[in-house]
DNA sequence: CGGGAGACGTA
DNA sequence: GTACGTCTCCCGC
């Protein structure tokens, strides 16, 4: 542990979390064989433990509560005279917990006459005055007065930072504030009087208004009514409130902040006393010589936020309508509970359900299984008894439901005829929202990186590859352990993850109102699926077949030997070594590339490339589409059930799998033959709605250039209008390179290129490119402010924002390494761009699902979305009509400063609709 | 059998 | 030059 000046100061708050730790139920559980509870021990040990991982250089100071009267009680003897005496359960826990601490080597204080909240103020304060940044770690909400730019709070139990921009967004005033919010509202608990009914609202409203307390008592005629009556009651008792609330900054203290410094642990000593108090768990990491330090962290197989150690758990497997009747009741009784479900396939269309899990606090939980159908499997309650039980819980909006993709669960569970409702949290989302790019969002990686905790693997249990078995093939008491973790970790990511999301406004609403909303939206479109025609693409596989064989004689021939065109690295060989064929391009690693515009350049001059194209182009229509598309057919409904993954672009938007139907071919003339086959049932048509330039009109609204805001307001051909201005010609007389050169601007602009790529998708010169970019961005001037400003803004921040708060962070903004660095940039100047497009599409798909839910109207029915365009399956009575609804729906679903514009196409089949 | 590389489909 | 997913090949376990 580094001891240099620069090392941050934490002020750890002992006595507020022996309080908290004792309150909390399953550490009140706690104790050693002979009955010497153990509980708010264990809790503050995790935490202390939780904040040397969480601070590796941090200089830790442990502070407690001295025993007796403080100075306060002279200022004031009713003060906490309401407080019950210390219960002798805790009061036992106090004097091995410091002796700990001590063995521990961490400096601990404890000081009469005072609070421990003085000791930590002072200690901050003197810290600031020597230029030590301070962290406070506490539960308790007072100690905001302390908070500056050099002094902040984290509240170890659940992870939530708080410095001066944390105080006014969670209270609404300044850290300088809250003394004189403190007294105006009291404190009942510690027996503090304040203003009669003045609550934190109040309390706010009076300081927003006069700034500080002397003001509103001088201003207390004027309020009006019963709580201006209260407050003038209350004038003469505020100054005495007021000292009260107030931390003391001037403890006298034997030991400066710069001689408090951490001694090495006594060993010996701690192994006595991890002993004694049998805490099994500090026991082993300290002959282990584990630290829980950085590198500890990788081995650490538990949590480390709330700490709960796997044989403290209390996991039940539910097999008795006993049981489960009590299980019920619990969960009738929650606001919110956490759920998962085990099934037999991750295909939501194909998984039947084989157990249920619950957990209603960390560390509680049931598992309830089903239908675990191996030779000699128990006895298990009857799936439909269980679920009829269960139906009226899971279609209630009264009761959150906390889960971990719950998309997936609520598609299993329509097919046993619940339609689950309350969808409240989703920690994947949770985890998105709060940072798209720091990990993957599967549970186990949250697991690990927000507790710290590695959970049992799907994997441990159900073996890997073909081996691997399904989940009604594994013992009930393995699924039962596995599953009842499940749902007690995604409990306990929410209560890890929420209160981080929370307090940032903008990704918070990105959560609640558009996020959460789409994932049933979603559900529902994945659920109703696509219709194919299988003939018509067996028809064409077919064809494309018969034209693959031709095209490998040809290939064959012109090489003069037989080789696998579909090997890149057969083809190397045969181009660029037997044919001596130039390189023009490398890959990434070094090899000479084959891709299409290396391929499209040499056809030119020779013979083969072209076939390798056809060939390429072909094949890969033929595998993914022709081929796969009938394959994908659900046998349940006939119809193609594609996945949109929620939380995986970085940016926003959705992707689709299993299959991807975002990437439907329609360049080439062979590929738009494949949308023929997306159709329309019988009587119904095909209707696509797609926004016309969405990205662009973005830019011009976000960087609100005057020139494209008009471009677009006045509904001109915006890339036509582009070329006229670089190229300084009237509207009329731009040709159509000139209109091809100006869309490549526009588009390049979107993708933060630099003159150099604008030069290579142009195929001119890099100077003349520049000339074309320069005129651009004098034309634009707005434009180039916008982007440089991003730039600054990303490299400042770290991170970008959409125009509804959807952040994206950059770890590689500030990267030493040149190109991750411009990489970075241009990620940063198209992610508010790319991601303003994902949030309006999504909330023109709220907007346009709940008017079909008004609808109530069976033959309207949202199918598919692909980034910039919605596809409906609408039934031909009403498709005009409902067309021209969902055009208004989808042009009105934001207010921007250039109009939004959605265009409809209607046919047989997505082709025909485009 | 799993996974990286290279290619190519979309917005 | 942005953002994705899926295919085949092919190496290495």
């Amino acid at each position: 542990m580094s001891n240099t000046p620069l090392s941050p100061l934490i002020l750890v708050d002992g006595s507020s979390y022996l309080f908290r730790a004792y309150h909390v139920p399953y550490l009140q559980a706690l104790s050693t064989a002979d009955g010497q509870p153990t509980g708010a021990i264990t809790g503050v040990l995790n935490m202390i433990r939780s904040l040397k991982k969480d601070y590796p250089n941090g200089n830790i100071v442990v502070v407690f509560d001295a025993k007796g009267k403080t100075f306060r009680n002279d200022m004031y003897p009713e003060y906490k005279a309401n407080r019950p005496p210390m219960p002798d359960d805790l009061r036992t826990q106090i004097a091995p917990l410091h002796e700990i601490i001590v063995a521990m080597g961490l400096p601990l204080l404890v000081i009469e006459g005072v609070e421990a909240d003085d000791v930590i103020g002072t200690l901050a304060h003197q810290a600031t005055q020597a230029g030590i940044e301070t962290v406070i770690s506490t539960g308790d909400k007072d100690m905001a007065q302390l908070v500056n730019e050099h002094v902040r709070l984290i509240n170890t139990m659940t992870n939530v930072e708080m410095d001066v921009a944390g105080v006014i967004e969670k209270f609404g005033i300044r850290p300088d504030q809250i003394i004189d919010y403190l007294a105006l509202m009291g404190d009942k608990v510690d027996n503090i009087p304040g203003v009669e009914k003045c609550g934190p609202k109040t309390a706010v409203k009076w300081l927003l208004e006069h700034e500080n307390l002397d003001n509103v008592i001088a201003n207390a005629d004027k309020v009006k009514g019963k709580i201006g009556e209260n407050l003038r009651n209350a004038l003469e008792q505020l100054p005495l409130s007021y000292q009260l609330a107030t931390i003391k900054l001037d403890v006298e203290l034997e030991q400066s902040v710069e001689q408090l410094q951490p001694k090495d642990p006594n060993k010996a000593k701690l192994t006595e006393l991890y002993k004694q108090f049998e805490l099994r768990r500090l026991l082993a990491d300290l002959q282990s010589g584990e630290q829980p330090a950085k590198e500890a962290s990788a081995n650490d197989d538990e949590d480390a936020n709330v700490v709960i150690a796997p044989e403290n758990v209390d996991y039940q497997i539910v097999y008795t309508q006993e049981q489960f009747n009590h299980w019920l009741e619990l969960l009738n009784k929650a606001e919110s509970f956490a759920f998962d479900t085990e099934t037999t396939s991750l295909d939501y269309m194909k998984a039947e359900l084989v157990g249920l899990s619950f957990a209603i606090e960390p560390g509680k939980a049931a598992y309830v299984p089903l239908g675990h159908d191996y030779q000699d499997a128990p006895q298990q309650l009857a799936i439909d008894w269980v679920l009829a039980q269960l139906k009226p819980l899971l279609e209630s909006t009264k009761i959150a439901k906390i889960g971990q993709n719950l998309k997936y669960d609520a598609n299993v569970l329509s097919h046993y005829d619940i339609k689950m409702q309350g969808i409240a949290f989703d920690t994947m989302l949770e985890s998105y929202c709060l940072n798209s790019v720091a990990t993957r969002h599967n549970m186990d990686a949250l697991a690990e990186k927000y507790l710290d905790y590695k959970t049992v693997h799907f994997e441990d249990i159900a073996g890997k590859g073909a081996k691997q078995i399904t989940f009604n093939q594994i013992d009930i008491d393995k699924a039962g352990h596995y599953a009842a973790e499940d749902a007690d970790i995604t409990l306990r990511l929410h209560q890890a993850i929420y209160p981080k999301l929370e307090k940032l406004s903008g990704q918070h609403s990105v959560y609640r109102e558009i996020e959460m909303p789409l994932l049933p939206v979603l559900a529902r479109m994945e659920q109703h699926g696509v219709l194919i025609d299988v003939d018509l693409l067996a028809e064409q596989s077919q064809s494309i077949g018969a034209r693959l064989q031709e095209l490998e004689v040809e290939a064959h021939n012109i090489a003069g030997q037989s080789f696998n065109l579909s090997s890149p690295k057969q083809l190397q060989k045969i181009l660029f070594e037997e044919l001596k064929i130039p390189v023009i391009k490398k890959t990434p690693k070094g090899a000479p590339s084959t891709a299409e515009e290396v391929l499209q350049e040499l056809a030119l001059d020779y013979p083969l490339p072209k076939v390798i194209l056809e060939n390429r182009g072909l094949s890969k229509l033929k595998s993914t589409y022709t081929d796969k598309l009938p394959l994908m057919v659900s046998e349940k409904t006939g119809r193609v059930h594609t996945s949109y993954q929620q939380a995986v672009a970085a940016t926003g938007r959705l992707s689709s799998t299993d299959p991807n139907l975002q990437n439907i071919p329609i360049r080439s003339e062979e590929g738009r033959k494949i949308r023929h086959a997306f159709i329309a049932p019988t009587d119904h048509k095909i209707v696509a709605i797609d926004y016309s330039q969405i990205e662009l009109r973005i830019m011009a609204h976000l960087s609100d250039d005057p020139g494209l805001l008009a471009a677009f307001s006045q509904g001109k051909d915006v890339h036509q209008a582009t070329a006229a201005e670089i190229f300084g010609v009237e509207l009329e007389q731009v040709s159509s390179d000139q209109r091809r050169s100006a869309k490549a601007i526009n588009f390049g602009l979107i993708y933060g290129m630099s003159a150099f790529g604008l030069a290579k998708q142009l195929g001119i010169a890099r100077n003349q490119a520049q000339q074309y970019m320069d005129k651009y961005f004098e034309r634009y001037p707005s434009i180039h402010g916008y982007m440089e400003e991003t730039r600054q803004k990303a490299t400042e921040q770290g991170y970008v924002e959409t125009l509804f708060g959807r952040r994206l962070y950059l770890p590689e903004i500030k990267s030493k390494n040149a190109m991750r660095r411009k990489g970075a940039e241009r990620a940063a100047i198209n992610a508010p761009m790319q991601g303003t497009a994902a949030d309006i599409i999504k909330k023109a798909m709220l907007a346009v699902d709940q008017w079909i839910t008004e609808q109530n109207d069976k033959r309207i029915k949202m199918i598919m979305q692909v980034h910039d365009e919605l596809i409906f399956e609408i039934h031909q009575d009403i498709v005009e009509q409902v067309t021209e609804q969902l055009v208004e729906i989808m042009n009105s679903a934001v207010e921007l400063n250039v109009p939004l514009i959605a265009e409809a196409g209607i046919g047989d089949n997505w082709e025909q609709a485009h």
